[in-house]
DNA sequence: TCTGGGGTCCTAGGACCC
DNA sequence: TCTGGGGTCCTAGGACCC
């Protein structure tokens, strides 16, 4: 092989490398409603004090969602309860969520990225990947970073960490090396030095069931599991192990996944404001809530084929039934019909519930449905009533018009507008 | 005044069919 | 007098992510 081949090999292969960037918003909903209080006149930046966003605490939904590098200091972590928290820190100041302002402020971020990529992968409200393969035109993947860590601070008033390399996981691993506002490459020769070193804790997918069991086999950091046996991962872990041992060596092939995808599940649940031991009660919930799943089902013009309920006890031991439908349909109707059932087989009289969820799976596109000849009418008529319920909700807000008509103020579940 | 809510993917066992 | 085994569907539950 001539010098020149190995040029042009060496060159292709550096240039099929993906050019992956991960832009994370520094603590979000926090950073997010510190912009938009600041917006509002207010005098204090709720980044630069110890405060959370917090759960709302007469609802029994009392945890951290999100915390100040303040807050962080005192050792409060997300997840964890106010009560818990404020014990760490007195002083703590407390704010609600308010989901929909997140919602803007993730799409003002997701409309600034666009001018640098139409391939992004919107990964959850406050992360994205961006595909920038093909769109460096002579400039450097790093420059690209670091000017959209300086334009989002400079335009929308938030931080963000960015992640460079060239697959997701490392991009990804990248953005979550020191925050704030900071931008971090790694590349796979940095593996050994930046990756290898961290707990194994730090790696994605990595949670708290797996981690004492890669402790009992001496693995302790990224590195350690990296240079275990892959086969021996694969007999102790299976796919998982598989998926782990290539994350600890870098190794992702996934694409960025920038096309819009209908989702593959719809389900609310609440937590109630106070446990619930008898099956009426109980029924008017389920019925809010699956007006409420399907609703937001008949919103993506698509039908269900499998409706679950979940119950939570009062000491926290969760039940989930599930039953695969003998038609897909998206009426509000046929579907409580199945949940109540599922709720009837599946609930023992007298337990305390405290949470109940519904949701509905496998499922399709309209249009994908065949009809029979029996069943046309029937479903036409239910159809029919849904539309009507839900171009009300559509015009007047979700709460306007509800079948769950008589709920009891102290079980009253909060309905989101959807 | 302990412990949210919305997802995705995987596993494992039983039923059933060939 | 032995009782296979592969494939698919269904259900329950678990692990993980943000």
């Amino acid at each position: 092989m001539t010098q020149t081949n190995i040029c042009f090999i060496m060159y292709v292969v550096i240039n099929m490398q993906k050019q992956i960037l991960h832009v994370d918003v520094n603590n979000a909903f926090l950073s997010w409603t510190a912009v938009d209080m600041l917006k509002q006149g207010s005098n204090i930046d709720i980044r630069e004090i110890p405060a959370v966003i917090g759960g709302d605490e007469s609802r029994r939904a009392g945890i951290v969602l999100a915390k100040s590098p303040k807050a962080k200091m005192f050792g409060i972590s997300t997840g964890e309860t106010l009560y818990q928290a404020r014990m760490k820190c007195p002083r703590l100041k407390v704010y609600p969520g308010n989901y929909k302002m997140y919602k803007q402020y993730s799409e003002k971020l997701y409309q600034l990225l666009l001018q640098y990529t139409d391939k992004i992968e919107r990964f959850s409200i406050d992360e994205c990947f961006l595909d920038m393969t093909n769109t460096l035109l002579g400039d450097t993947l790093l420059n690209k970073a670091y000017e959209i860590n300086k334009r989002v601070k400079k335009e929308l008033g938030f931080t963000v960490n960015v992640g460079v390399a060239h697959n997701k996981l490392l991009a990804k691993m990248a953005s979550d090396f020191t925050k704030p506002d900071r931008v971090h490459t790694l590349f796979e020769e940095e593996i050994p030095s930046k990756m290898w070193p961290l707990p194994v804790s730090d790696l994605l997918m990595l949670g708290r069931k797996t981690i004492p069991k890669l402790y009992n086999m001496r693995i302790k950091t990224i590195g350690d599991l990296a240079k275990t046996d892959k086969t021996l991962m694969i007999k102790k872990f299976g796919k998982h192990g598989l998926m782990m041992w290539e994350y600890a060596n870098g190794i992702d092939n996934s694409e960025v996944n920038y096309k819009f995808e209908k989702p593959k599940g719809i389900g609310n649940s609440t937590t109630l404001p106070v446990d619930i031991s008898d099956i009426p009660k109980l029924e008017e919930v389920l019925l809010a809530l699956t007006e409420q799943v399907t609703y937001r089902l008949r919103k993506y013009g698509l039908l269900a084929n499998v409706v679950n309920v979940q119950l939570r006890t009062k000491d926290f031991e969760d039940k989930t039934h599930q039953r695969k439908l003998v038609q897909a349909t998206s009426s509000t109707k046929d579907i409580y019909i199945q949940a109540k059932e599922l709720l009837h087989e599946m609930y023992k009289i007298g337990t305390p519930i405290r949470l109940i969820g519904m949701r509905v799976d496998n499922l399709i596109e309209k249009d994908e449905l065949q009809l029979s000849f029996f069943n046309q009418e029937n479903t036409e008529k239910q159809d029919k009533i849904d539309k009507v319920v839900d171009e009300l909700k559509q015009k007047y807000g979700y709460n306007t018009i509800t079948r769950a008509g008589k709920l009891h103020s102290e079980e009253k579940i909060k309905l989101k507008d959807v």
